[in-house]
DNA sequence: GTGTTAATTTCGGCT
DNA sequence: AGCCGAAGTTAACAC
């Protein structure tokens, strides 16, 4: 039972060879890195730099086990072989230490989580609330308008009363237009509907994406986060 | 310059809250926490569980400045303040230290880099190698044929002369049918082209993408990445 | 549990 | 430098 355990997080700096086998096989050659270890056996393999992604790593579900090297390892300056299994699938990951310089562990306890603020449905919420940016006379017919291939971000109704549906994305890619051309075909061929035109509404939008959306008809549409927000100035400043 | 710094990464383990402000808004409540900043400025927040991904962070390139709390932070515990910056945006990282168990620092040294063995880009290779695979008497007429949609990964003949275009993936999932299939339908548009059938190959392909794929008349092929890189026995085994 | 979609995606390749 | 697609994507959410 994991909330009998010790909560553990174990930092060990040390110059390191890496190989790991499972979707691909990848190597890392002898050199100082950071190796954490999680409470639930999970382990990285960090440079110092680049970014948040380790130059390798084992997800959760594993079992880390620490050994003795080979004695062709031990005469090659290895000092402790890792080996960490994910216990679902065949990925394996094997790290040869050299030299440690470094090694402890510290008990974190439990993490309240993330708390997050202005993601996609946040986007939805704000022009379901502003559709009239759309276009003058615009009106909210329903948001996550359900189809039997799934919802609908808006439904809306333009000036002269005409359907449209609307698909939201922060970025705007081609796999969006597929979704919303999904969405129109199969609207398009109820005749309670038809004629439904649509709207590809995205913080951004690539340029491929706009030429397939345009090519079908569908208007596209660069949404703004803070304009959409209006001036909430209520809330404070952190920095 | 960075070549005359220090490649330090810096390990601290301190009860900490996090505020992140950039492409969202985001808050990590008071709580143990590992910390980890990198040679060039950027941050990591790990918590003793999860994956690799950390729960909040900053990409370089970034700064980091570290200042004492003003005197309303300090009532409430707080021992030093964390303000990173990103250079190019206006994301910023804002990390309030209370208590701190664990503050060091090392010297890492450049990292060789990863060796990567097994992606797509391989499969694509090792099939225009060995195209004969899908179908006897097939020639491979083009890899990467461009199309003003993208490039088809492989343009063949089947033993009839008639034109097959191939679709490869490690994982074979819906997004790639659709992009075959817009393939498909823009090649067989062009008269010096038409007919076109297509192939969707893989090494692994989801029972939907395989529906769809077959319902669309696409055949579909199971590729072995180790069969079609040939009896390479001489690699030795790691595990 | 399986499948689908979003992500502060990151990362590499190419134009 | 920007754009595009893959990733050992990971993670959240719906069914």
């Amino acid at each position: 039972m994991r909330g009998l355990e010790w909560l553990l997080v174990r930092m060990v700096i040390a110059t390191c060879s890496v190989d790991y086998e499972g979707r691909l096989t990848a190597h890392l050659p002898l050199a100082m890195r950071l190796l954490l270890v999680k409470a639930d056996g999970s382990v990285l393999v960090h440079s110092d730099g680049g970014s948040y992604k380790p130059l390798n790593w084992m997800s959760p579900p594993c079992a880390l086990t620490e050994s003795e090297p080979e004695a062709a390892e031990a005469a090659e300056g290895v000092t402790a072989v890792w080996v960490v299994r994910h216990t679902k699938s065949e990925d394996r990951l094997r790290v040869r230490l050299h030299e440690v310089l470094h090694d402890s562990s510290h008990d974190l306890g439990v993490d309240p989580g993330l708390v997050k603020d202005g993601v996609e449905a946040h986007l939805q919420r704000l022009l379901a609330e502003h559709v009239h940016t759309l276009g003058a006379g615009w009106t909210l017919t329903r948001r996550e308008y359900f189809t039997p291939i799934g919802p609908v971000d808006l439904l809306c109704k333009d000036a002269d009363g005409r359907t449209v549906a609307v698909e939201i994305k922060r970025r705007g890619e081609i796999d969006g237009v597929e979704q919303l051309t999904r969405y129109l075909e199969l609207m398009n061929r109820d005749p309670h509907l038809a004629p439904v035109t649509g709207v590809f509404a995205a913080q951004q939008i690539k340029p491929q994406a706009r030429v397939l959306a345009e090519d079908r008809g569908i208007r596209c549409v660069i949404l703004d986060y803070d304009e959409l927000r209006g001036i909430d100035a209520s809330e404070h400043r952190l920095f």
